[in-house]
DNA sequence: AAAGACTATGCAAAGGTTTGCATTTTCCTA
DNA sequence: TAGGAAAATGCAAACCTTTGCATAGTCTTT
């Protein structure tokens, strides 16, 4: 009795036989007799044979090991997406490896080194708010490592891409908002290099043109970063304008939220005074007093998407070409901090 | 030229000297002369060597992973202890895997026999609430693989611990309800298996008992997860009771926002006809109107912690004894949910 | 000049599995 | 029963690195 896991040389002696014959039983090799093999299975099963993964990949020169990156982890929507994916990847045979990038693109430069060194085999990836250029991607994808990106886009970098139509999410949610009746449409916006954001704030833009309304410098307003604190001064700044805004259309729910903890507290009605629409549908955001309009994205479905055209990739193994490109469309969800529209009245409002 | 990465017996053709040499130079071997080292340090380095993780893994028999098994990631409160973990682990040698066992005792079973399948050096792990039996984190210990258990616990488990004192947290946040006035305070519990919630519960009754307010079982509801929907109807219940209790002590913020969504809706007054608190402190309580009195931890601490204890055990080798168990203080943050305290009316309340 | 000490480097095994090719065994046919 | 085909199994290399031990080379000392 050796100490240590049972190994198919342990078997072979047991047997009698040459480790590649038991290597070839246990995976149902044509040329072997039966015999040898239920002998093989059943001395396997008996010892409790476990392959030993470490040797697999060695020779096989993979880890078996999909990276993923994302900024953060914290809000409801990347841990969600993270969730899509490992819902996905569980059932296959690869793990997945969580790498968090905090939207700084030296510690996202330094995680493609450290995926590089542990040989993943595919890696998924939301770029940082911070990164302009991909050449790291493409680094990756020089050492045959498929990359997927998600949510975020690279413009110029070829490759698989699962992403949000922001701009139809944002181009609704303003044109309601002008149905509504309201026409002093502030923006609460994020990072401009960043695609989401960018196209949120185009589809600002344009629905506003389309409706005839002058754009206003003065209310447009760039948030440092994403979370509640984040959105209090620039949306004071709002709400201290001179021709107060009727409206604000914030990039996300958190930034949404803490419009409305400013309006408040300027004593401003929600949304008789002014209609605040986010973006996301975080779980929380419906039980806000009053519930957030705000647009919702698929985000399961993303991580379910992106992990699933990575796995295809890892099994076709050709030549990386044909990238798939899809997108999914956002949803807008009307609830109390949106005025009525006219022409909908007659729609029933989410809780 | 050949194709694929460079090795170290690609240096040590060149320099016509033995692969081992070249191992022995890149380490700093003392045996080794100075010039021999330069020379293999020259070529390396020109050559962009990268030594081979996935050969030391065989020969090292690990795989330099550490997994951690968590029931989800959507809530703040795990994606921030993981995100304590990461910054930790992430400067370490090692790398870790995030696994989900969605609440399931067999899916977190499942888990464990993959990271035994991939040799995984340690585990740090938070126990679904439908775990009773600790054997498949015994058998990760008979392994060798040291297992680390943080905040929700396992009683009768030996292995090192970082957990929360639930009990003193609960029993600070109702011991502040009696002292502000309020005599029929009830409970919104969890499940009765995990510690964390039991010990929650058990704050509870602690806190009653020993202001001599008798237990009133009608007063204690128990729901059957951890997310606002589940709250909705055990709040219902609660705040349709003939004798309506005066304060709600929720079990988390989830729960606590459910029971002030409810009693808006039947125009209570929040707190002067009901005080409510909840458990963790996630971002956005504070920005409910009004604002929610919880009790705060220290989530990032605690995933900080947890990782650094599973370090040490990995450098250690020893066997495994002397088991640490940490516990952090909660902390009780006072909001406008519930009513001032005589005797603290000069404290602050936050936000 | 030979023995001994020391320095610098090489050899080979180990870690577990897979796989192309070689070899053995079996069986059939002439 | 020899010959050959077919079936079953074994050999050894490969994946890459580390490390104990052996060896080659150099220098010192008597």
């Amino acid at each position: 009795m050796k100490k240590g896991r049972v190994t198919i040389t342990d078997i072979a002696r047991e047997l009698r036989i040459a480790p590649s014959t038991v290597s070839r039983a246990l995976k149902d090799h044509p040329a072997l007799k039966k015999e040898t093999k239920d002998a093989v299975r059943a001395l396997a099963k008996k010892l409790d044979y476990q392959p030993n993964l470490l040797a697999l990949n060695l020779l096989q020169k993979k880890s078996n090991t999909i990276g993923v990156i994302v900024p953060e982890i914290t809000s409801h929507f990347f841990s969600a997406i993270i969730t899509g994916i490992q819902d996905v990847i569980g059932s296959s045979e690869y793990n997945i490896m969580i790498c968090l990038s905090n939207e700084s693109y030296e510690e996202e430069a330094v995680i493609i080194k450290k995926l590089l060194k542990i040989q993943v085999d595919g890696v998924l990836v939301s770029p940082t708010s911070a990164t302009k250029n991909f050449d790291h991607f493409r680094t990756l994808q020089k050492n045959d490592i498929p990359v997927v990106v998600f949510d975020r886009d690279c413009p110029g970098l070829e490759a698989d891409k699962v992403l949000v139509d922001d701009y139809a999410g944002a181009f609704q949610a303003v044109e309601y908002l002008i149905k509504s009746g309201c026409t002093r449409i502030a923006h609460l916006g994020g990072p401009l290099n960043l695609s989401t954001t960018k196209h949120r704030l185009q589809g600002y833009l344009d629905a506003l043109e389309e409706a005839g309304i002058p754009i206003r410098k003065e209310y447009i307003e760039h948030v440092p970063g994403f979370s509640h604190d984040d959105g209090l001064k620039p949306a004071e700044k709002l709400l201290k304008l001179e021709d107060l805004p009727d409206a604000i259309f914030a990039m996300n729910d958190n930034i949404a939220i803490s419009a409305m903890h400013i309006a408040r507290k300027m004593a401003l009605k929600i949304p008789e005074d002014i209609s605040i629409v986010g973006f996301d549908d975080e779980p929380h955001s419906s039980y806000f007093r009053p519930s957030l309009s705000t647009v919702w994205q698929p985000v399961y479905s993303l991580g379910m998407l992106s992990a699933r055209i990575i796995l295809h990739r890892l099994n076709d193994k050709g030549p990386q070409k044909n990238f798939r490109q899809e997108v999914f469309k956002p949803e807008l969800v009307l609830r109390a901090s949106s005025r009525e529209c006219a022409s909908r009245k007659n729609d029933k409002v989410k809780l």
